[in-house]
DNA sequence: GTCTATAGTTGGATAGAC
DNA sequence: GTCTATCCAACTATAGAC
């Protein structure tokens, strides 16, 4: 039975991924999933109820994909390189995907009784943004010079402006280039190891 | 028939910045109107038509707000500031208009023959953010050291990122903290006129 | 031009057979 | 547990009286 849940749970979101929320109807759902429309109402109360797995669904992957390869790096402007950079790849191959949490989001901030499916995003993702910095940092050998979560709030802010801006323009050059100039940014706000000291590299 | 037309858009507006872009039905934008039913299809072919004319309205709203107190300031981080203060005000005063921009966008962005709209919703904030910038610069004496539509991008993701999360989290506080940090990089790439030279002002 | 009435769809939810 | 059949509400759109 709790498989049953998650199988259509993952019916919700291909079809909300790739064709819109709205398009997620309980019956589509079914379809979707290959079985009756009554099995839909029998897993789940609700429509909402299924919409409430199907975000917390979302977050869980969010959350899941967690600081990519952050290896060893010569400073702080490298590392944020390279994880901006894998963190847009995965962006990148799920269009679909991003614009379903911008739907979710907003949809979520309509109804009152919806808001913390919002709020819960917000905070999972700051948490996120809040590790791979740590991370990043931890990685070069310094430190940040103001408080990580308000540098995550605005990285994060960040990302998605640009994400979403991505989607409409298409443009993932540019996208990728935005990404960089802000993580150049981050990056002076960081103090430490520096890119090649100019005596005695290690 | 014009001023009909304008007026069903007023109430579609109404209605959408209110509750919601699924809400603003078509009964329930003639009855905002107070009007009868038929009358909105007599005005309006389609519910597309109507829409396609709502989001028009709000593009030209958008532009229409411009750019604000802009005077004579003694430099950029000073100009920017009180430019970016204004424009957080108007925003923080119609968090529902604010959220419908974004629900249309992803509206638009998820049927082929909307995505224009959601272009054009762009291309006028990119275009009114380099006109503020320029402005800005102007105001201070002083010139941008990278192109203004670059920097302009930039800031347009950032607002729209910090935009976004505060109508999740509702901290208008933090919100503007975050664009007066953005204001303060922005500063730094700016050249020419600075804060009282030590000597002979003026 | 504006109204009422209604046709035609779609989608959420339930009942009851199996 | 799963299916089919059905109810009910809300919506878009049109027809026709006024």
């Amino acid at each position: 039975m709790a498989q049953r849940r998650s199988q259509l749970v993952d019916a919700a979101l291909a079809v909300a991924a790739s064709e819109g929320i709205a398009a997620a109807t309980v019956r589509r759902v079914a379809e979707q999933a290959g079985v009756a429309l009554g099995v839909v109402h029998y897993c789940f109360t609700d429509k909402d109820e299924l919409f409430d797995a199907l975000a917390k669904r979302i977050v869980d992957e969010l959350t899941g994909a967690g600081a990519a390869a952050l290896d060893d790096a010569p400073d702080v402007g490298t590392a944020l390189g390279a994880a901006v950079g894998a963190m847009w790849d995965r962006i990148e191959a799920s269009a679909g995907a991003q614009l379903l949490t911008y739907e979710i989001t907003t949809h979520a901030l309509r109804s009152p009784e919806l808001r913390g499916v919002a709020e819960r995003q917000y905070a999972a993702s700051q948490a996120a943004a809040e590790q791979l910095l740590t991370l990043a940092a931890e990685a070069a050998g310094a430190t940040w010079d103001r408080p990580v979560p308000e540098l995550a709030a605005e990285a994060l802010a960040f990302v998605d402006g640009v994400t979403l801006r991505w989607l409409v323009d298409g443009d993932g050059a540019e996208a990728r280039a935005r990404l960089a100039s802000f993580a150049g940014y981050l990056a002076t706000r960081a103090s430490g190891r520096r890119r090649r000291p100019k005596r005695s590299a290690s």
